[in-house]
DNA sequence: TAAGAAACATAGCGGCGTTATGCAACACTG
DNA sequence: CAGTGTTGCATAACGCCGCTATGTTTCTTA
């Protein structure tokens, strides 16, 4: 009176098609028809084992937010917490550039068909910036940022790096204030927003691009 | 030998339609179909018009700026360029707030089907903040900003702004710090960031509150 | 070994953007 | 004031899409 097992390699294949077709060719190849071709089935593979095509985006999405919690974990503390900060700044930055199309799904850029984020998965999202969340804290234990609520200030340096990464991603960053000058001088300006001088900041800051190629390999 | 000429009220008369189904039911319900029966023609109009979909879009995306640049032109210089500078921030977050979806086309965050910027869109957008980068320059040669391009302050400015609604439209600023509180932090620290002291930043920032209101009745 | 339930293929529905076709309406020529 | 050419646009169709109804296959367990 059991059912029949499913092969327990076909949801993680749906998966893995999926978040490359979304990766190589972006949004508009994200159909179930095309993800089931690939996979070498029929699209109600996709119906069974998801219910949706947003269901299977949400789980892609999962995985981009652990993909990025694993960005932001790599980045070991270090004496000078300011430089960790922007260590964690590059990290960010350096996953949303990696992956370019789950960035945009992930915080809300890209609709794709009837996809919406659920409360779930954006507290999934926030849960991820806890590192950042911890490290403002430091910051602020060790005097280099004004007091204040930890939490808001992760929250701040989220924003302006998210802000970097969309309007990048949107083309928007070009020449004389080209994507990379705007977030180094970005990340300067958000330490001394923080409470940091403005000497010590720079100082910081340039210690984390060492500090994120050496935990980049 | 000449052509029939066509009722003059047509093209208006779908961009309306188009921009009022974006507004009040999202990227969903911009369909060619759609249009074209709440305009009470066939779907052909919309390609005699516009050529496709897309050019459709890019046409509300361009009045999308005008209303942008109209709602930046209303705050008139004051004594106070960096209070001037905070009521540009707040005049920007409250177009985009008034239209979201609007917003999210103009900037990249909606691919909406096919549609794409191209780089005179972007130009285009680029354009419009010129008025925030005459303000940084006020900024700077009033002495409250640290010298610096004040093309790149300007940026900065934007980024910032843009990664505030984006967040927020994604709905990732919920209750300890939500997207009213954050963005209060973040002009505060703009400021700072870009060379004032705390005090008079977070004087300016209150003081564009008032300003702000004053400018939009 | 027989039965029942889940996994999946096939085929179909209504919707989409876009295009091919045809007709009707107008502006110009003579 | 015909006649003619050109265009605006309606109709219908094509190939996509997400999704579902239906049937078959296959495994598990009683």
């Amino acid at each position: 009176m059991s059912p029949r097992k499913s092969d327990p390699r076909v949801r993680p294949a749906l998966i893995d098609v999926a978040a490359r077709l979304l990766a190589e060719e972006g949004p508009q190849a994200l159909s179930t028809r095309r993800i089931a071709t690939e996979a070498g089935c029929s699209t109600m593979a996709v119906y069974t084992h998801f219910g949706s095509m947003s269901e299977l985006v949400r789980e892609i999405a999962h995985e981009g937010f652990a993909r990025l919690a694993g960005e932001l974990a790599r980045a070991a503390p270090t004496a000078d917490p300011v430089a960790d900060m922007a260590a964690l700044g590059r990290g960010y930055r350096h996953n949303a550039l990696a992956n370019p199309h789950l960035y945009a799904v992930m915080f809300g850029g890209s609709s794709l068909g009837g996809f919406a984020l659920t409360e779930q998965d954006r507290q999934h999202g926030r849960y991820t910036l806890g590192t950042v969340v911890g490290c403002a804290g430091r910051c602020i234990a060790a005097g280099r940022f004004r007091h204040a609520d930890p939490e808001l200030v992760a929250h701040q340096m989220w924003i302006a790096v998210h802000g970097v990464v969309t309007l990048a991603a949107g083309g928007y960053l070009v020449d004389p204030c080209d994507a990379d000058r705007c977030f180094e001088a970005q990340l300067v300006a958000l330490m001394i927003g923080a409470g940091d001088t403005a000497e010590a900041a720079a100082r910081s800051v340039d210690r984390s691009a060492a500090l994120f190629t050496a935990g980049t390999p």
